[in-house]
DNA sequence: ATAAGTACTGACCGTAAGGTTAGCGAATCA
DNA sequence: TGATTCGCTAACCTTACGGTCAGTACTTAT
């Protein structure tokens, strides 16, 4: 917000106020995590953290904005000249790598979803961004499907819409997995291949036999 | 508590009691939850509850309880002579109405197992507990499809234990879809008769089931 | 009648929360 | 060299929380 130019040591606690109220809000929740500690964690002032922000509403929204920011990498842009197939594997890939390399950001936001009602939920809210996100790595497996069907790649036993659908649901099964759980990724592999199977069985499953397993490393 | 026989009086505030705390702690959480708003919707006095239960955790303990005894339904009791393919689209089926009809709660233990990390989580946790729930119903689906394979009637591609494991991860898949994108369940009824299809993989597509359809209004 | 216990309330307490204010030392600008 | 702004803090304020307590009407048992 801040237009005039900042002295480093500002930035320097800002970050820290940042960092300490990141782990706060993702491990106790909005409500749990009082200023006081981080303040605390951040080792600074409680004042101070009301002279960066002006209001613990306020920390939050620059925490989410923190914690979004991985999440909008440009899947498109990468991986252009694989085949679908290869292509939709990377996709499934990043998203399996980034549930577990993000694990407590996604929970955080789960944690918001779970909460957030239907309440007044402007279109700048985090619920709001996370759905936007979902629905744009949506949206690249529905294309991906539908075109590796019209190359005759995928399967065709399921429209593209469906397939998108049945495929992100098994993975955010493998999230709860994961998140609420925490089975140490159990049928991971077996998972995928089982997808793998069903996206790209040409005949029907019946004779699929050895070759869908496809494996994964 | 009381082994003492209570007067009526006390039974039915201690219900309304209940029933209020239910609400407020589903839709807030435990600690955004106040005593004295359970007070003011249950139209008693905020002594009251600390006379009927000794402390907030009691109360809450107290609520869960009462959440979780419809769970306690004894699946195996139920369509005993259902062969194992029906069998297993009951099960099914009961994981969909369940999520539907109990969402409020549902909702509620997710936020639970998201918030309760690794942290002293003695055995008697809701947590635990309801680990506990979803392990005996995994169980079941598990000696299901091996019945079923043993008797050539689901698909052998995976061993009980994968199919049981992808078979969980797409229905929580749905879970995910109902309770944290709240999308209008889009490819329910596909979703299920694909999973039909990869389990019973006999023939493609049979549908899973005019049981399952739950549709909306 | 009376003593004991049940079901309940209003007023109160200590604590911790989010947030404010007055002010201090150091850098910046005139 | 002042005056001003920046980065920061200790102390404070208000509010709401979980929880207590003294007391009161009503029921039951003796």
């Amino acid at each position: 917000m801040s237009a005039a130019p900042l002295r480093q040591e500002s930035q320097e606690s800002r970050d820290e106020i940042l960092r300490a109220a990141s782990r706060l809000f993702a491990s106790l929740g909005f409500h749990e995590a009082s200023m006081s500690e981080v303040a605390r964690q951040a080792r600074v002032s409680k004042a101070l953290i009301f002279w960066h922000f002006k209001s613990k509403e306020e920390l939050f929204v620059a925490v989410i904005k923190r914690l979004l920011e991985p999440f909008s990498i440009d899947f498109a842009s990468e991986a252009q000249e694989l085949d679908e197939r290869e292509q939709l594997k990377r996709l499934i890939e990043l998203y399996v790598q980034f549930v577990r390399h993000y694990t407590g950001s996604v929970r955080f936001f789960l944690t918001r979803l779970l909460r957030d009602d239907r309440e007044q939920e402007g279109p700048a809210s985090l619920s709001s961004q996370i759905r936007g996100l979902y629905e744009s790595y949506r949206n690249l497996l529905v294309d991906l499907i539908r075109r590796g069907q019209e190359k005759g790649v995928c399967s065709r036993r399921l429209d593209a819409e469906s397939a998108a659908t049945f495929l992100l649901s098994t993975l955010n099964g493998l999230l709860v997995d994961v998140l609420f759980l925490r089975t140490p990724q159990p049928g991971f592999d077996s998972i995928l291949s089982t997808l793998d199977s069903v996206l790209f069985a040409q005949a029907p499953a019946a004779n699929v036999g050895s070759g869908a397993r496809c494996g994964r490393a």
